[in-house]
DNA sequence: TTGGTCCTGTCAAAGACCTAACAAGGACGG
DNA sequence: CCGTCCTTGTTAGGTCTTTGACAGGACCAA
């Protein structure tokens, strides 16, 4: 185990379906969708080495999947070469980033400047991943007017005119329990399309706003879980 | 979608088996050791509140799963009750404790006191799960000395002899990325047997130690590959 | 030209996972 | 006692994902 993999789940999915570039209709599985962050991920380490090929043994190799997944994957959007060629690295980069759609920056917010939400705000890579952080906001008087990265936080109240003003996409969720439902409401209403939740509840939403939650928790139950068998070697096996 | 779920990659799989209570013996899905966690946090909402019985369809409706789902998950483990009653609250939650490894505290560190360190240092929750934290590293002197909770940073030549002393089991991974896999070396030589990674690159580690990753920059692009289609009818067209 | 090698797109088989269905057990009321 | 209504454990079947296999294109060297 490893990955890199958060699985969306499957209690109210929202299916993403996609045509190709030869007029074939598909469902693109969510394992799909996980996997092309990593793909875009390792295509910019290579164009930023100078690669201007990579076959899909060498990109599935070094991500330790194999070739015909990625390809597989790759197939749902129609492919990105001809049998026999390579894919082309400056060619598959904007491709896949049209594709996530990372192409056009995605504008968000943090809601809740607590210690994760500054964590968060303090992620230099989202910046350059194509998702701006454009507002902190919090109802904490003492945390209001200070900044971080030349962000400075606002008072909750703010926030959806915010919102409203500077076409916001995506909203962070780092508030406490308790108020979340409430804040991602607020959020929702203003006209962001996805929330990312940090939280350890479930936020009800319209249908057509995503939620991703980030529940740490859980990541670090199956960790324990997993090594609490290590030593007992009966239960546990490698493939 | 909404999920909760994490999943484990299947790259470099480690596989979970147990003998259930009935001498039968499973492999446990990844897929479920994910929703153990979710099982046992609602268990201890239900705990707290006063309740005393649960049946699997209530439990399962509050998580948004089925609960022929949820039956089929404790069956790996023998299942918890008769048929015909449904589960005690108070006998449930400390076998879901035992089973997923917090029963006993698991002391942690977290190395790499950067923003996002700092930012899980602070996060109460993981004492109350049974993961307390014992200690904080960083090479950097300004930041050797500053104390988080109560938890002082130390200097990172300290960490080994600190988790051979402590007997620490988890390590978790906030530096930089190029040092990376040398950090997770000297935490695994050290004694570690979980490596909770928050970097996005993949670290290499003997078969006995665990690696779950935590690639928040997937996560958002998830979000944004969904977030994208749903003004578009569900449909990309790919030229 | 021909043969060899590397490549992709495609599909079918295999594998992992989820779900519906059901037998059987308990509690309760009549 | 029986019938009803709830429950769980268990399994078989269906669905989603991954993997293996292969046809055929592209390049290269002889």
């Amino acid at each position: 185990m490893s990955l890199a993999g958060l699985r969306s789940d499957r209690r109210r999915e929202i299916q993403v379906r996609v045509v190709n570039n030869k007029g074939k209709k598909f469902r693109v599985p969510d394992a799909t969708i996980l996997r092309l962050p990593l793909y875009l991920d390792k295509l910019i380490l290579l164009q930023q080495a100078g690669v201007k090929e990579v076959s899909s043994r060498q990109l599935a190799t070094s991500l330790d999947i194999k070739a015909s997944q990625l390809r597989h994957d790759f197939h749902y959007f129609g492919g990105f070469s001809k049998p026999g060629r390579p894919y082309l690295v400056d060619k598959l980069v904007p491709a896949l980033e049209e594709i996530i759609g990372v192409d056009i920056p995605v504008p968000m917010i943090i809601v809740g400047a607590g210690h994760l939400g500054q964590g968060l705000a303090n992620y230099r890579n989202f910046e350059r991943l194509g998702f701006p952080l454009r507002g902190i906001f919090d109802v904490d008087p003492k945390l209001v007017g200070l900044e971080i990265r030349g962000v400075p936080i606002r008072p909750l109240s703010e926030m959806p005119g915010f919102v409203r003003e500077h076409g916001i996409k995506i909203g962070v969720l780092t508030v406490p329990v308790n108020v979340a439902q409430d804040v991602a409401n607020q959020m929702v209403a203003a006209g962001v399309v996805g929330v990312w939740n940090f939280t350890p509840t479930d936020i009800r939403t319209p249908p057509q706003v995503i939620v991703r939650n980030e529940r740490l928790a859980v990541g670090l139950m199956c960790l324990s879980f997993k090594t609490k068998r290590i030593g007992q070697n009966d239960e546990l096996t490698q493939d």
